[in-house]
DNA sequence: GGAATGATGTACT
DNA sequence: GTACATCATTCCG
């Protein structure tokens, strides 16, 4: 027998932090199986949320029960309700009990775009997916997948090979209320699928 | 037990 | 640009 250890994972580079794997996301698709038909996106922004030392992350004040996955390794996925309409997507980074999460802001639709449509009754692809709240609900991501881990319903493809060729543009945060000044949204220079302009 | 509060999106003026 | 829908979670008393 083999010592024990973390079992072997493809997704080991999200137990970096926050911050580093926000930028490293970019140059990923997203991809959801939920509901039997493939839907998938390239990440076009992101924020990264550090943990109990970031005021303006849900874990700043220690676990509860709806903050538990944020606390687990890398890869975890958390998901929330926003405004008690919305769901909005992260994906957990560090090692375990950091804390570290990457909120998913924004998508370029890549696969199924046609059930993406549907579900967002609109046909507008520049709008399908453009917000942390459209982007979950283009893809089916409900409540119900906060605490699972990527691999199954969904998961993480490369899209290129090494660091992307376009520029990574760093910003402040959307919608916060504290630490508003801290440069941790990352967009894709110039692309037109990213919620803000 | 009760009230305040959002990591938002859409519709409307 | 402003209004507001809508509810789980959190915090306060």
């Amino acid at each position: 027998m083999v010592p024990y250890s973390d079992p072997p994972s493809q997704y080991n580079w999200l137990r970096q932090d926050a911050v580093t794997v926000a930028k490293l996301l970019l140059s990923y698709e997203l991809v959801s199986q939920i509901g039997g038909t493939e839907t998938a996106g390239r990440i076009v922004e992101t924020e990264a949320y550090c943990g109990e030392i970031d005021p303006a992350s849900h874990a700043f004040r220690g676990p509860t029960l709806r903050t538990a996955p944020m606390f687990e390794a890398g890869g975890q996925i958390y998901v929330y309700l926003s405004y008690g309409i919305h769901t909005c997507m992260n994906i957990v980074a560090g090692p375990a009990g950091t804390a570290g999460a990457v909120l998913i802001r924004a998508l370029e639709p890549s696969r199924g775009v046609n059930t993406m449509q549907t579900r967002r009754r609109t046909t507008n692809l520049w709008q399908l997916c453009s917000g942390p709240g459209k982007l979950t609900q283009a893809l089916g991501i409900g409540l119900a997948l906060s605490g699972s881990r990527l691999g199954a319903e969904l998961s993480l493809r490369a899209i290129t090979p090494g660091p992307i060729p376009e520029t990574i543009i760093a910003g402040p945060r959307v919608g916060i209320s504290r630490a508003k000044d801290l440069p941790w949204r990352f967009t894709i220079a110039d692309n037109k699928f990213v919620s803000k302009r």
